[in-house]
DNA sequence: TGAGACGCTGTTTTT
DNA sequence: CAGCGTCTCA
């Protein structure tokens, strides 16, 4: 499954010749194409053929007479560099597949294997996914004891955050927490002391977090010149899918491997940056003609996607943003309805609209497959699931949840964790945890033995067990053994441990361990179709299969409806697109009160709407159940309201006595008097902040939002929800 | 020291 | 609606 980054010896094949001309590209795609030498941005607006121009530059070099191991292809999912890959396959012939592509990620992975020694890192390293590493701030914070005392400790998907957002922005912590997390700002000694202890955690024990895979990359190539030119010298010529959504570690990875040839081309749409939680920054995509002087810039502005009438009301929401971007897409495809602006009454009118819709639209002839569904946020569709599985519509859900994520598949995969790295403490811990009558101090008391051991093992093996627990602990230790002296197969190390834990699942999961076990049985189809455990284990980190994993099986090419949140949308397509739960809160989301958060917010309904081909539906709910069954009256999203009346249609449910008025109102927060009443906050008001002192107010930017002057530390966009500011009489 | 019960909270997006 | 912290009992 995984490619090997040096394997060589395919059987050559003759490069294809004579495919690129000007008949199938038009004249900006066929001059990126061809570009000579020498680095290449291509902006690519939605719908304009970038990955049609990526698929013919490959092609391109091949003809040239470029090897195909010398490319590189670096994209945002592995799924996108499949999909380009076998698009190129073809195009010409199985020549393409030689062509490495990828995550920065993945590719990390593969040259860190190889080269992190240079960094101390041994070539069994393990990659940890999110709840890995929150896993281990939270042992971290017990051990240093801090989170129990204040209450207002930050969790520990805040705290991987913070330090991620850090790592990725390449900024002081300080500085950070002031500009984004300013209501944390007193626990910064704690926060620094927790990712002091994280990395070391890390280092010693052989773990690698997402950050780490291109930071320490990153390292490697710089600081050892011989580690780039090997590099650089294997990819003669690089292409980057998705550039906007780069930070800037990637952009220097890029800059370095391109080290004395620069032949790089790198594809994007500034109006498409969604990911500045990950330390995305749409202006890197800008700034690269600095980064590599000489650059040649070429803009692809026609659509070939969407109708007319779309792209009209897709242009009205991206220039309403503040910041402008460097185009606008126009398109040759006539005809086409206007966009559907529906308001339901709740979410389940919503839901009922949107199934009647697709039955129509499907029975009308279009297939399900064409057909999705984009929200903001994983669980905005849980209403519409129900009501799909009542009409018995089959539906394919996109990002949210993921099957390695959860707890019973993290158990099992602990065992194989160990095997392949013994001193991944953090799949120690979980083991150990699960034998009955042993807790976190037990466990403590082990790995303190283990961890300076040069054989964990040996030393688990001559551990003085507790009576109460000595039974089910030398069960694991003959498990161990088993597994360490015997070379099996990723399967038969599978079935090995899963038959030693089937006991404790049983234990652990009494209530529910049945529907738990068919997650069991898919990871045992997953698995069988690896011949390397160590891939297989990257695998579960850096390409999670989902859930309802349509993998090995026929179901491959079923007529399914696609649910996906708008993230795991990009860069795909669809006849019929609804974009649903547009209510102020929702989407834009009512974390998102910066108002650089708000712009994102609105590129994100961009990408969103930019999906659809023939038809458009943006759809929202007025009224949102809570959490404790209070009813919520939310306003339609801004973005909705703002687009000009005619080009939209909108319309009723039959029957529905709701008034179809769209003025967007502010959510009326049922939380009580959780922070101070945003009215006594007007412009001129005197205020104090716990750590900026003493301040004025400036204006009031949104519902819950001010500018504040502090004449100590300058002007500063507070939210009243998190800093605690107190009014001035 | 561990296990289980209870009540509170806060909930984005992905590699 | 789960994932916590806290509390109690074994």
């Amino acid at each position: 499954m995984q490619q090997s980054l040096f394997s060589q010896g395919q059987a050559p094949i003759n490069p294809p010749k004579k495919l690129v001309s000007r008949e199938n590209l038009n004249q900006a795609q066929y001059e990126a194409v061809t570009a000579g030498d020498g680095p290449v941005l291509v902006i690519a607006g939605a719908g304009s053929g970038k990955t049609r121009t990526l698929v013919y530059r490959m092609a391109y070099l091949l003809e040239r007479g470029v090897a195909p191991e010398n490319i590189l292809l670096l994209t945002f999912t592995r799924k996108s560099a499949q999909e380009m890959l076998h698009r190129a396959g073809q195009l010409m012939n199985d020549y393409s597949q030689r062509v490495l592509g990828g995550t920065f990620h993945a590719v990390a992975n593969l040259l860190l294997r190889r080269h992190g020694h240079h960094l101390g890192y041994s070539s069994n390293f393990t990659i940890l996914d999110q709840s890995d590493s929150e896993g281990i701030i939270n042992l971290i914070k017990s051990s240093l004891e801090l989170g129990g005392a204040g209450k207002r400790f930050p969790t520990k998907r805040v705290i991987i955050n913070i330090i991620g957002k850090a790592v990725n922005k390449a900024m002081p912590f300080a500085e950070l927490l002031e500009q984004q997390y300013l209501h944390l700002y007193e626990y910064l000694p704690d926060l620094e002391r927790i990712r002091n202890h994280y990395q070391k955690f890390k280092f010693e024990h052989g773990l690698m977090d997402y950050d780490d895979l291109l930071v320490n990359l990153k390292t490697v190539l710089h600081d050892f010149p011989a580690v780039r030119d090997e590099v650089a010298a294997r990819f003669t010529n690089i292409l980057v899918d998705e550039y906007q959504d780069t930070n800037p570690v990637q952009a220097d990875i890029v800059r370095l491997m391109a080290h004395g040839h620069n032949n790089v081309m790198v594809v994007g749409d500034d109006s498409q940056s969604i990911y500045s939680f990950r330390g995305a920054d749409f202006r890197n995509i800008m700034e690269f003609p600095q980064i590599f002087p000489g650059t040649r810039v070429i803009t692809l502005e026609e659509n070939y996607r969407s109708s007319q009438e779309i792209l009209t009301v897709t242009n009205s929401i991206i220039e309403q943003a503040t910041e402008k971007y460097s185009k606008k897409l126009f398109s040759n495809i006539a005809g086409g309805a206007k966009p559907v602006v529906f308001g339901a009454r709740n979410e389940t009118e919503q839901a009922r609209f949107i199934t009647d819709k697709i039955i129509e639209i499907n029975q009308s002839g279009v297939p399900l497959a064409e057909i999705a569904v984009l929200f903001r946020s994983g669980f905005h569709s849980y209403k519409l699931e129900l009501e799909l599985t009542n009409h018995r519509i089959d539906f394919d859900k996109r990002g949210g949840l993921k099957l390695t994520e959860s707890a019973h598949i993290k158990d099992v995969l602990s065992y194989l964790r160990v095997i392949s790295n013994p001193y991944d403490n953090l799949a120690w811990n979980r083991m150990l945890l699960l034998l009955d009558k042993v807790g976190p101090k037990t466990v403590q008391n082990i790995l303190a033995k283990i961890k300076d051991s040069t054989d964990p093992f040996a030393v688990l093996e001559a551990y003085p067990a507790a009576k109460s627990w000595a039974a089910g602990f030398n069960k694991l230790v003959d498990l161990l053994k088993t597994l360490r002296e015997n070379e099996l197969t990723p399967s038969g190390y599978y079935e090995t441990a899963l038959d030693y834990y089937q006991g404790i699942f049983e234990r652990i999961y009494h209530d529910d361990y049945p529907r738990r076990s068919r997650d069991l049985d898919q990871l045992r189809e997953i698995i069988s179709g690896y011949d390397n455990l160590q891939s297989f284990i990257d695998d579960t980190a850096l390409d999670p299969p989902q859930p309802a994993a349509e993998s090995a099986s026929a179901l491959a090419n079923s007529d399914k409806l696609i649910l996906s949140t708008i993230h795991s949308a990009k860069g795909l397509e669809w006849d019929t697109v609804f974009v649903i739960h547009l209510t102020e809160g929702k989407f834009p989301s009512s974390q998102a009160f910066l108002p650089e958060e708000r712009e994102e917010e609105r590129r994100l309904l961009y990408v969103a709407a930019t999906r659809a081909r023939n038809r458009l539906f943006f759809t929202f709910p007025r009224e949102i159940m809570s959490q404790d069954r209070k009813m919520t009256i939310g306003g339609i999203s801004p973005f909705l309201a703002e687009i000009p009346a005619g080009m939209v249609k909108t319309t009723v449910l039959p029957g529905s006595m709701v008034r179809q008025d769209f003025t967007a109102r502010p959510i009326i927060a049922d939380r009580g008097a959780k922070s101070s009443d945003p009215s006594s906050f007007l412009a001129g008001t005197g205020v104090r902040h716990p750590f900026f002192g003493e301040g004025k107010v400036e204006k009031v930017i949104g519902p819950r939002t001010v500018e504040v002057f502090f004449p100590r530390h300058g002007r500063k966009t507070l939210h009243l929800d998190y800093a605690k500011l107190e009014r001035l009489k």
